[in-house]
DNA sequence: AATATTTATTAGGAATGCCTAATTTTCGAA
DNA sequence: TTCGAAAATTAGGCATTCCTAATAAATATT
């Protein structure tokens, strides 16, 4: 397992939270930072040793097998912001990078005594779930409907709690996507329709839709 | 700087402590667990690099440059050592491996903060000493002449106060060379003469011979 | 000194993982 | 529904870093 891999492994899952149906092949370039031509390559090989299913032109999805050892490396990350940021001291936003490489250290042992010398901490430093050991993330407890939230909150675009064709598709009109972020103008007193800016865009969003729409106020790993 | 880069700088500043000579191409090899023809290879590019001065069919010495890294790594290993040691409580034989990882983390920031949380260690759990910030090696205090050992300690052979081709000669013979582990049996009270065991033989060392055999009780990185 | 042995190097190749350019497939809009 | 744009794939390369086999240089032995 090289580090490329557990890059693949990690931004799937990332991307996988949001997207119900496979991950395409451009999203994940995007975040990799490479190309599409290099990520189909990779997702060949990732297929052929079981940790994904990828469908020509369709998209992908992780494996049990690749889902788990996906979980893994995010409980890495995690646990490592949280040392980096509760024992030594550095602020959330320089934690990031650092414990993209530490990440990458294999060792069960290592992260399990961290884990305890943090006193088994269920976010990171970001408010982000840390995975169990079982690969389970606890219920993400950043995550929240839209209707609760407040005006001058900024949160981030999650997913919805409806399959209604009707309502993604207007979310998606109006760039309401996963991942996106969001800011809440206004929460209408008589009706509770919460007024947003998306993208330098306002829009209105009735109690029921936003009743319906999952954010978080933090931001992925 | 890759993590290949890295072991070959790091294990040519420890076979440089012991050689004043260069290092040799096998030397090399077998602790890296290559073949002497890919060392050969990778020479040659850290030869281009500017980070080891290699003369073909004779040896290889680490630049300034190349010197200056290697310090850097070998501090990073340590202060890692020290760190899984002292506050997750690994045992000493068990930091090795996962400081080899973690020793590949670029950042100083994050090497310094763990110094401090440490309280500035100067040697690791082995008793090695840490370079300094300014790639100098504190005075190698883990190291003593075999006269000044006991019955019973089991040290490290580091090298010989002495250039005598006899003696040094004497000493490889029966085997004590750098790096190799040895048992002192018995210092003969009448003249001092120091007993040993390397290799499961047993071998006399007047009390002029154990003063210029430099041991120490740790081993290297 | 001539030969045998060890040590080191070159030659040629494989796996990773990335790239660009060209091609194929899919999907949305006229 | 056909056409054009977007997305994905294949084809062909490049840099790393390792390998084995063959060769060359240095060292040891007789």
């Amino acid at each position: 397992m090289s580090e490329s891999t557990d890059n693949y492994l990690k931004h799937l899952f990332a991307l996988s939270q949001n997207n119900q149906a496979g991950v395409s092949t451009s999203a994940l370039a995007q975040k990799l930072d490479t190309r599409a031509a290099s990520v189909t390559g990779m997702l060949k090989k990732l297929h052929r040793d079981g940790l994904v299913l990828h469908t020509r032109y369709k998209g992908t999805v992780l494996t049990t097998r690749g889902r788990r050892i996906a979980a893994a490396i995010v409980r890495r990350h995690r646990i490592w912001e949280c040392f980096l940021a509760h024992h030594l001291g550095f602020a959330w936003d320089k934690v990031h990078d650092m414990a993209e490489k530490l990440e990458h250290v294999q060792s069960e042992e290592l992260i399990d005594r961290l884990d305890q010398l943090l006193g088994f901490p269920t976010v990171d430093p970001h408010g982000d779930p840390i995975p169990g050991k079982d690969g389970k993330l606890p219920a993400a407890s950043g995550q929240l409907a839209l209707s609760e939230t407040q005006a001058g909150d900024r949160v981030i675009i999650r997913g919805a709690r409806s399959e209604s064709p009707d309502f993604l598709q207007h979310l998606s009109s109006i760039g309401a996507t996963p991942g996106v972020a969001l800011w809440v103008k206004q929460v209408l007193p008589f009706d509770r329709s919460v007024v947003v800016r998306i993208k330098n865009k306002h829009h209105t969003l009735s109690a029921i839709a936003a009743a319906a729409l999952v954010v978080s106020k933090n931001r992925m790993p």
